[in-house]
DNA sequence: AGAGATAATGAGAATCATTATCGCTGACTG
DNA sequence: CAGTCAGCGATAATGATTCTCATTATCTCT
């Protein structure tokens, strides 16, 4: 379970010639087993010096840093003061976020339904390089829709 | 010149049981000046400065606060550390972004071209109250397309 | 005009997220 | 067994924004 995250993780490490170390795998099996979530620094901290009392907040961010440099970890803005994290495939920037004004829950939408706007966009001589789509609104749950 | 823009902050401004004052003003008139850019607040400070400059930071970050609460500018944030502040009619706030990862121009498509995936939204049971979409990519100037 | 009530201001401190600095340790190299 | 150096934790520094508080401007009602 979360064997190929890690695996990936690895192999980009070497890639980059930097090193698997304990702080960064503790890192690691926070955000893999926080998948789908969105998660500010401070989260993560949280929960890695669960496991690993004496980590320092400064290599958190490091590692964060890291893993986004490497292609694992999306690093998005969401109108906050503060970034948050999402762990998964690499591919996973291309897709949307509903947030919830209410209770700050945040949803994902699947699909990239962009292609058409971006293929407009790049007749204009702009090369697109990445999105980010944020849908601001009220969820099912904070309206009483069940 | 302007005038209608100042006159719809002074009527929302009554509205809301404040007044205008010659800092005010000032950010107002600099804010009018500049319509179609996308500042920071340390930019539209130090233009206030400019004309004004017995006045403080904090006063510029209140009266921008306050003009976003009255709808009449829109506070974005384009995944940088800190936020940039459009000024412009009350519905621009469904339009979108494009910005150059390499000279960090921003520019605007003006279309809405959302509604279609908004209604998908719905149809989910999540209620749409706004949006924000940035596309990042290379703008033609630093590709080199003339 | 004067007095009091209230809103707004400017200076600077405080806060929050993030980044830089620095001395230290511990794993690899030769 | 040194020597090197990436990575570490503590802590200071930074940048953006917000808060506090004493002072000032404005408004209202005499
Ligand atoms: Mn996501
Ligand atoms: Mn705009
Ligand atoms: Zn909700
Ligand atoms: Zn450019």
């Amino acid at each position: 379970m979360g064997e190929m995250a890690v695996n990936r993780v690895l192999e980009r490490l070497q890639q980059a010639n930097c090193k698997m170390t304990p702080q960064r795998m503790a890192v690691l099996q926070v955000l893999e087993e926080n998948q789908g979530r969105h998660l500010t620094a401070e989260q993560i901290f949280l929960m890695v010096k669960h496991r690993m009392p004496l980590i320092g907040m400064a290599t958190v961010y490091r590692t964060l840093e890291l893993f986004a440099g490497l292609g694992v970890l999306n690093k998005a803005s969401f109108d906050e003061a503060r970034f948050r994290y999402e762990f998964g495939e690499e591919d996973r920037h291309r897709h949307h976020h509903l947030m919830c004004v209410e209770c700050g829950e945040i949803a994902e939408l699947e699909e990239d339904l962009l292609h058409s706007l971006e293929r407009q966009v790049e007749e204009s001589g702009f090369q697109v390089l990445d999105h980010a789509l944020v849908i601001y609104g009220r969820c099912a749950r904070c309206r009483g829709l069940a």
